[in-house]
DNA sequence: ACCATAATTCTAGTTATATCGAAATAATGG
DNA sequence: CCATTATTTCGATATAACTAGAATTATGGT
């Protein structure tokens, strides 16, 4: 069994704190509820009501923390969740739990 | 069934911009993998290698945002993971996905 | 070529965070 | 009480983030 989203501790810094924002959490949020089809830019500045320019800062934040993809379709860009990223950041938070203690696991 | 650890997104938020920094979520992974009996502020600082004032900042920091839980025994302070809070977290990133989609779920 | 639309980049002001030494506080043992 | 240990608070500085209007680039339609 291989693991492919080993995640260091870095990216996982790096991941969180692109969560770490109200606004861009909604935007995450957003999209994940979205599904795979993703959402333009504008779609999401419709949704979240955010300026564009900002919406713009916050969607380079989570792209270059890969928790979305962005797809260029004509003059639109298309958004979507990293859904894979997203679940081993959530596996990573509890990952070695109770690491340290001899016997027994956590809970 | 009730849904104990609902967490708005301003908490939600509050928390992964806790985890988002690398000091931070060393400390915290430290204690999440020292288990329920937790660590003494000492302890995690010979662990995590940084200068007292510094952890002092990152522990209230992880323990405002309820990440981390803080006990005082005698003269020392005892840190344990908050379990709950963190399996809530890890929850919270997919937990309406794809909401909007009609039919299917993710995957 | 021109114009409307989609999105990003530029620029700037404001606020928040990171770091850490020095000093202060708090609790214990002698 | 005094010394010691454990931790926090203070203060200061450096860096980074948030926000958003204005300007810019890129595409598609007419």
């Amino acid at each position: 069994m291989v693991v492919l989203d080993e995640i260091l501790i870095e990216e996982a810094a790096q991941a969180f704190a692109a969560m770490g924002s109200e606004a861009r959490l909604l935007v995450l949020a957003t999209l994940v509820k979205a599904g795979r089809e993703g959402l333009a830019v504008g779609d999401i500045q419709a949704r979240c009501a955010m300026p564009a320019s900002t919406l713009s800062h916050h969607l380079r934040f989570l792209t270059s923390a890969g928790l979305i993809e962005q797809e260029k379709q004509g003059r639109t860009v298309i958004n979507r969740a990293a859904y894979d990223r997203l679940e081993a950041l959530a596996g990573y938070i509890l990952k070695e739990c109770c690491a340290d203690q001899q016997r027994g696991a956590c809970k």
